[in-house]
DNA sequence: TCTGGGGTCCTAGGACCC
DNA sequence: TCTGGGGTCCTAGGACCC
């Protein structure tokens, strides 16, 4: 019996996930930006349909929006990581193991038994549990089940490439529809008159190699049906990063504002950190002058080994300041920072590992578990270590919808007649 | 005036060594 | 003073994804 790879994908899923609490605004054009209100990052099939394209920055599209009378959001993530955790669950009961791929996108592999009409209860299921429209594509590999996906997108909800449907399929898909094929390589194939799966999937090994690395290879194989991935490979693997950033609504060259900011970032990686019970062995400290500024290529990142992984907002605070004070250069308008966490490992392994008392270890950190379970009650606005950063002063995010489900206050209220 | 954030993986090139 | 060539290891940056 073989398997089909499958993946789930939420359709407009940021938008979805505010209509779930504006059911008003169902079949209205709904559009969410990104964090400083400054791009587009989600569109409803409304705003897709007046000509809106993904990621265009907001004052390019302001009038259209204006006068098609759209109504705006700012994102708000803690929104639709509560929600996408749901709909994981109930793919979960569906199909047992998946492999979360981002924050509205899932794989899974499923037999190829399955029938058309029991996928179709699957969606509906999911749907219903959820609230969020959801579409379903399989295929013999991952790369064939993403676009199988695109397909359920444009059709009912359900698509499924078998080895022949797949085969007639390839020379009416081009080569920039393909995960994993972005602009650079499209357009490097297209220099060598490749333009559709089929002429792709026809190159030789060598040439691909030659043409696009290993990267291209590997799609390759994919596209022929021959999967590169275990079925189970990303079941007990851990993230390897953990990241916060955040670019400025306005520049920036004071590095004492810049340490501040900064230490906020550590302080929320760090409580990250040790809500999934991990460790980081290496953190990066990125400091960006503005892309479209004289010093955009500058460098604009320093990466501090530790001297043994940690968790600990005031040692990774400490840090991180020696870093900025490296990095930083007066006069540079600076427009982003932020911090990645690197070399992570579980903090249960380290204790039992490298430290021959583990309570040690608990007790360092008991301050900031102190500070976690506080902030929590407060909407994490309230402690922070060596930073007076609030969320709401280098940023503008004007039109964020409340946190309807993780916050007490925010909950909806329904009256009874 | 205004151009996201959080990820993964690969690679070119520098440092260092023999 | 001459200063090749090949190996390894590391890191910053780039391509790509959603």
């Amino acid at each position: 019996m073989g398997r089909y790879y499958g993946v789930l994908d939420c359709n407009n899923f940021f938008v979805s996930c505010e209509r779930l609490f504006r059911p008003d605004l169902l079949k209205r054009p709904v559009a969410v930006l990104s964090s400083n209100d400054g791009c587009v990052v989600a569109r409803s099939e409304e705003i897709k349909a007046m000509g809106i394209s993904m990621g265009v920055p907001y004052f390019q599209v302001k009038d259209i929006c204006d006068k098609g009378r759209v109504t705006l959001f700012s994102s708000n993530f803690t929104l639709y990581r509560d929600i996408s955790d749901r709909v994981m669950q109930a793919l979960k009961k569906e199909v047992g193991e998946i492999e979360k791929y981002s924050i509205d996108e899932a794989f899974f592999t499923i037999s190829t038994e399955v029938t058309k009409e029991e996928l179709f209860e699957i969606r509906k299921r999911i749907i219903q549990t959820t609230g969020i429209p959801v579409s379903i594509g399989l295929g013999e590999t991952k790369t064939i089940a993403k676009i199988a996906s695109k397909m359920a997108k444009k059709g009912d909800g359900v698509f499924v490439f078998g080895p022949d449907n797949w085969q007639r399929a390839t020379m009416d898909i081009s080569c920039g529809e393909v995960w994993g094929l972005g602009r650079q390589a499209t357009t490097k194939l297209k220099q060598n008159n490749i333009n559709t799966v089929k002429e792709f999937i026809e190159l030789p090994l060598d040439r691909v190699r030659k043409l696009l690395g290993v990267m291209g290879e590997r799609i390759q194989f994919e596209l022929r049906g021959v999967s590169v991935h275990q079925p189970d490979e990303h079941k007990f693997r851990l993230k390897q990063s953990i990241t916060s950033t955040r670019s400025f609504a306005k520049v920036i060259t004071n590095r004492l504002e810049l340490e501040s900011i900064i230490s906020s970032h550590v302080a929320l990686c760090a409580s990250r950190l040790r809500k999934d019970r991990l460790l980081a062995g290496s953190m990066t400290i990125i400091l960006r002058a503005g892309r479209f500024s004289d010093f955009a290529h500058r460098r604009g990142s320093e990466e501090v080994l530790l001297l043994y992984p940690s968790a600990e907002t005031s040692v990774l605070t400490k840090e991180a300041i020696r870093a900025v004070r490296n990095l930083y250069e007066s006069g540079v308008p600076y427009k982003k920072a932020g911090i990645v966490m690197g070399d992570i490992v579980p903090f249960d392994f380290v204790s039992q590992t490298l430290f021959s008392d583990k309570e040690s270890l608990e007790t360092d950190q008991s301050l900031d578990s102190l500070t976690d379970s506080i902030n929590q009650k407060f909407d994490g606005n309230l402690i922070h270590l060596a930073s007076d950063f609030n969320n709401n002063q280098y940023s503008k995010a004007k039109l964020r919808s409340q946190s309807y489900t993780t916050k007490w206050k925010d909950i909806p209220s329904v009256k009874a007649k």
